[in-house]
DNA sequence: CACATAGTTCGCTCCAAATCGAAGCATTAA
DNA sequence: TTAATGCTTCGATTTGGAGCGAACTATGTG
């Protein structure tokens, strides 16, 4: 039966380890050039080559030529989101890459999810704002309160924006298997964290590790 | 960046048509067997054998055999989820498989998704029962409210159960791309539609298809 | 028992795609 | 200008795995 959406292409391009590896890199938000991609994947610069023509041509990523760079990031959210969920499948079904280490916890607790926190905190900020009425759902579509307007104003977190992108979005974890908040909000909130010096994303890896003080005075301002 | 759970396995597993073919056939929800699915993936019984190893072994779909049949379903609703967000994205990013034709109308106002309503009439009950007060979300856990027991009791649905599958969840259209109710207590209301005869499965596809009657007696029921 | 059906295993062919060496553009630096 | 860097294209090789014919096992039926 035939019925739907060709789904084999897509996860055809993500089926590769190559590719994979690239796009799992690309996961962290920050556009990557060809030659970075082609370290992270482990392959020549040729076959990187290849596969990222692959990757645009199925419409995964996106590319921008700047002077001889040319730089890749993820084509939408909703690319990364079907990544996430690929992650929490894959992790459900035992097919961990690495045996978990100290690496694996500090990735647990925080890191970055396309550009927004995830981990157990990203859940617990989640978790918290949803507590404290700064966010609700109304007809199926996650949205700020009053409050959280009101919240958001106080800690100087930009709201508006030119993006068609929805402000609030749900995005589910593949560590903690609960959502966090994903969308343009949460996008504002982790450019917060890191201009207050509360965080600071840790060198090649996707986690980000909070300051004592740092994750203190996070948790403070959003009270939770 | 080896972070995270190996992504690529699992895709690569999707990745192919034959095997993609009957994960979607899977996601009906009904258990085929492994004569039917090759028919589905239009590959010999050997070939299918072969694939059907390797879904297994990756536990995206469990056996369970009778007799000198086995029967396949898919095994988790994560699968299933995994399935429908790269339907999404395949239906984002154009790769439909057919033309839009009368059957794909008719998958889009009403199709099973793996156990559950999806499409038009999907999003409209999950909608209709959230502006009735039936559902809420509270701690981000949708979850049925007092009316919405009190109303399933009346209509005669049930909503106990000894699995410990949640009651309520939201899955994501790839058509409407907007949420509608899975879970236990969307299993049973699809099963309670059946019942009343409102609607029927369309044969050898994921179409719903509801008598004029049924129609309105299903709005009229959930009041939507 | 023989016979039919459902599914698997074995052996083989074949092809798409992954890979890289070498060469070719394009951009920037000296 | 020449040289260096970043990336792509071309050409050739290799291989994983998809596919099927044939034979085998297991279950059910007459």
């Amino acid at each position: 039966m035939k019925d739907g959406p060709d789904i084999s292409r897509v996860a055809a391009l993500i089926g590769d380890p190559g590719r994979a590896n690239m796009l799992a890199a690309l996961m962290s938000g920050k556009a990557l050039t060809a030659g970075e991609l082609a370290a992270e994947a482990g392959v020549s610069a040729q076959t990187a080559s290849a596969h990222l023509q692959g990757l645009e041509a199925g419409k995964l990523i996106s590319r921008a030529r700047q002077g001889r760079h040319h730089y890749f990031k993820l084509a939408s959210d909703d690319v990364a989101g079907v990544l996430e969920a690929l992650m929490g499948l894959a992790a459900k079904t035992g097919q961990l890459r690495t045996r978990t280490g100290p690496r694996d916890a500090e990735l647990r607790l925080a890191r970055v999810c396309y550009n927004h926190l995830a981990g157990d905190l990203g859940v617990a900020l989640f978790d918290g704002m949803m507590a404290r009425g700064f966010l609700h759902v109304k007809a199926d579509q996650l949205g700020l309160t009053a409050a959280g307007y009101k919240k958001m104003a106080a800690l100087g977190i930009p709201v508006e924006g030119k993006s068609r992108a929805p402000l609030c979005r749900e995005c589910l974890d593949w560590s903690e298997r609960r959502s966090h908040l994903a969308g343009r909000l949460g996008r504002s909130i982790l450019d917060h964290v890191y201009a207050q010096g509360w965080a600071k994303r840790v060198e090649g890896s996707r986690a980000v590790r909070f300051t004592g003080l740092g994750g203190t005075a996070f948790r403070t301002a959003f009270e939770f």
